[in-house]
Order: C-alpha cells, then structure tokens, then sequence
DNA sequence: AATACGTCAGAGGTCAGACCTTTGAATTTA
DNA sequence: TAAATTCAAAGGTCTGACCTCTGACGTATT
C-alpha cells in the first residue's frame, strides 16, 4: 500500500540501473553498451522494456544511438551541470567539492504576500513559514535563500536540523519534491543581498525563483535563490524544434 | 490516416505529426488522447512505434500518462517559452505578438579572440565574421547581440537580406543549427551596452553565451545576447534525478 | 440510505519472436 | 590497388499476446 519497494515500473528501474552503472564505470564514456539483445538478457527483462529505458537515455541526452552500429554512452560535458537538473543547494555545493554550510538570518511565520498566493494558488492558505538563510561553500557565503512552506508543513525547528531543506521534507513530512518551476532573473543591485553575500555590484548575482511541486503536482516550496555567479554556473542545452 | 513516407525514422514522423495536430487543436490541453491501440491504427504504424513517440513526448513534458488510465495532453504551461527550446530571437519577439526589428551596429571581420578559439576549438580556423546587432520589438530596443560565425561561411551581406540569422544560415550556407550550448549569465552594469539598450542600470539584464551546432555537432555560431529582462522571461522546468 | 465490496472493461506496461533497414568491414572482383 | 559485392551485427518496426492498474457500476452489507 503505503511504501512501494520496488513496485515501479520496470523500465524505470532499467533507466537507474544503467545510469548506476555508467556511474560506476561499468559503461565508461564514448563506449559502447552491449547491443540491446545481449543488455535485455543481462538486465533479465525484454528487448522492448529495455528500449523503453533506452529511449529516455537518448532523449536526456546521456546516450546516442546509431542504427546498425550500436549505443554509445556520451560524453558528459553538460548533463550533470545543466540547470534543467533540479538539485538542492547543498547538493549543489557538495557536488563542487566543497563543504555546504548555512546561517539562518530569520526564520518565522508570516502572512502570504500578493505573489505567494498567486504561486501557491491555494485559498486556504493563510500564512507561510519563511525562511532566510545564507548558505556557505567553504564558509564563504554563495547563496542567499529565502524559502517558503505551509505553515505546519513540517514540525517547527525540524529544519535546522537538517543541512537540506529537501531531506527534512522527506525526512519529517515523507514529502519528495520532483520537479521545479524556476524563472531566471538576473537582480539589480540591492544593498542588504549584497551585504549578506559579502560581494558588491561588480559580482552580478543570478536569481532562481522556484516553486517546487511533488509528484502529484501539488506546490510545496517556493524558493527564492540569490547566486554568486562568479560561483555557480548555469547551463542548457537548448534544442531546436 | 496515415503518415507521409519520409526518410526519418518513422518514431520522429509520430512525434512531428502529434505535436501538429496538438498545435491545430485536435488533441486539446487536459483531454485524453485517444488509446493507444487506436491512435496507432489512426496513424498507420504499430503500436510499440507509436509507444516510442509517447515516451519522448512524456519525456518532453508534453504528454502525461497514467497506467490503467490513459494519456493526456499537459497543459502547457512552460513547454512553449521554456529555455530549452531554442528559437532565434527574431522568433522569440515574433512570438510575443510585436513586431522584431535589427539595427547593425558593425559587421567586420575579426582574429579569434582567446574564448573564441576555446569555443570553436578549430585549429584552422583564424577569423570569424563578427556582428553587433540591436534587435527591435515595436522599435524598442530589446536585445544586444554579438554573433560570430567561421569566415566565408555566408557571402558577404547577405545577412542584411534576411531578418534572422537562422534563416540565413539555411538560405545561403544549408546549415541548420539543431542545438545550442548556453551559459546563462547575469550582467552588471556595462555603461556601452546599457546605452545602446536605452535603459538604466536598475533594469538588469540576462546575457546567454550560446555556441550553437549543427545536426552533425559541428560549431557554426558563437552568440552572446544580452536581454532585457523586462521584455523577456526565461523558464525551466527542473527535474529531480 | 449510505457504505463497502466484487466484478469487469479498458488503458497502459511487458513480453516473445519475427522481419526490415542501416552500417561497416571483410571479401571478392576489375 | 581500388572499386564493387557480400555479409553479419545492431538498431528499427511489427504483430499479437498476456499482465497489471484504474475507474465505474452493480450488488450486498450495515
């Protein structure tokens, strides 16, 4: 009923294997995979499930296929950093080898403002729990946050607890966020961001405003990222259609 | 109702052929489509073809499908001004309903500069045809474009002849760029910039560094625009992994 | 009546096995 | 030696079957 070990759809589960395995090396870039009858075989599901999974590969762009000749695993030039990958900041600054660290300015209930109501788009909301955060790479500052949840959401406090507002969500509401609706914005010099991030107008800051959903499509968080640029990187590949 | 023959893989031709006729309202936002045995035999190709298109399309976030349920098309919310979707400028303006514009600024050809070289990484390659464009939307200026692309590549003005320079790539060279790499970037104040954009220092601007490639991952333009972020919105949809 | 349960049809998910088309390389031929 | 031919391997497409999930509807229980 509730938890679902591994009662995913089977193609799913072929999809993480493989990219557990080109993680691991098994598949090393630019190689080629077995043909897809021997990789059914190993994978113990059929040539049609296994191409399902395949197709996705190709379509997130971590592998290419080539009629008559094979599937290959691509280079990985931009699909780990590309910004269509939803990852926490903490993550975010793990992920570049450094130690993630946060300082929490306020954290408090307030009111729904005019564009929280309008991103939540819930009439029973009343009031949110805002959260202000500075977080850290090295101890240098490279974000600044501002984060808000329904109120109740999660148990008060619990989020301090957690280096990561997403595993708290997991962790203390069994909330998984999937995806994320962002707009990018670049920001005009504002003094009291500025002075938080300890940089000045020379340093031009990148804004990621997010409204985070959960696999049933119901909003969760809505976040406010402020990004040292000359930290973070950002980007996409963009298709022509 | 069956496809035109065409050399494409026949998964492709499906794809084009729904995202048609979602286009000319056969298949409306939230409605379901029709089941997948029947929507194969509607399109004449079987239905582990056509399950091909759906996974791409599901993919693209352009269909939703539910086990036991059926398929849906998504609202489209994001999926036609996403920034993975690459269109030229003079496509993005056209597409908000005003009317693009280009005032040439210079044209001349220049040596690589050192970021170039990286760019195009073509030992051979000694100088780019360079071009600095205002780009207009109901004469106001919107956009600041550099563009550099491989000497000799188009004869000489015949990117004045044509308001994009997409099309002229296809016209006069038979290069069709299928994708682009895009750094996104936020700008601080460059006082020669903002005064060709006509704006002050309090409306910052969005600077996308785009190497753009051929079918055949060939390099055959380097642009960098600057945008004004009160004209234009840039959105992702950020997936968790 | 209101609720719970059982059944069933329809939709997507998975499977097996066959044949088609494209490629690249080995082989043959001029 | 170089061009043409052949061939095997790999991905692309097809058929038709069965599995599993979901929602609806009818019947039994409370």
């Amino acid at each position: 009923m509730s938890i679902r070990p591994d009662s995913r759809h089977l193609y799913l589960q072929v999809i993480d294997q493989l990219k557990r395995d080109m993680k691991e090396g098994k598949y090393k870039e630019r190689e080629k995979l077995p043909s897809e009858y021997e990789l059914s075989r190993m994978l113990g599901v059929s040539r049609a499930t296994l191409r399902e999974a395949l197709r996705v590969l190709e379509e997130e762009n971590i592998v290419f296929r080539k009629h008559g000749v094979g599937t290959f695993v691509n280079p990985k030039p931009i699909f780990s950093s590309g910004i269509e990958q939803l990852n926490s900041v903490t993550a975010m600054i793990e992920d570049s080898g450094k130690k993630a660290g946060t300082q929490y300015i306020t954290s408090e209930v307030t009111k729904l403002s005019a564009e929280d109501k309008e991103q939540f788009a819930d009439d029973e909301l009343q009031s949110v729990f805002k959260i202000e955060r500075v977080r850290t790479a090295d101890n240098k500052p490279v974000v600044f946050c501002i984060d808000k949840l329904p109120e109740n959401l999660l148990p008060q406090n619990s989020i301090k607890r957690e280096e990561s507002l997403f595993k708290a969500l997991e962790k203390y509401a069994n909330i998984h966020v999937s995806y994320a609706l962002t707009r990018i914005e670049p920001v005009s010099y504002q003094q009291r961001i500025f002075n938080i991030l300890n940089c000045d107008p020379s340093q031009p800051l990148l804004l990621l405003k997010q409204l985070h959903y959960t696999e049933k499509d119901e909003p969760v968080l809505y976040s406010s990222n402020y990004f040292r640029s000359d930290f973070f990187r950002f980007e996409v590949v963009r298709k022509r259609m």
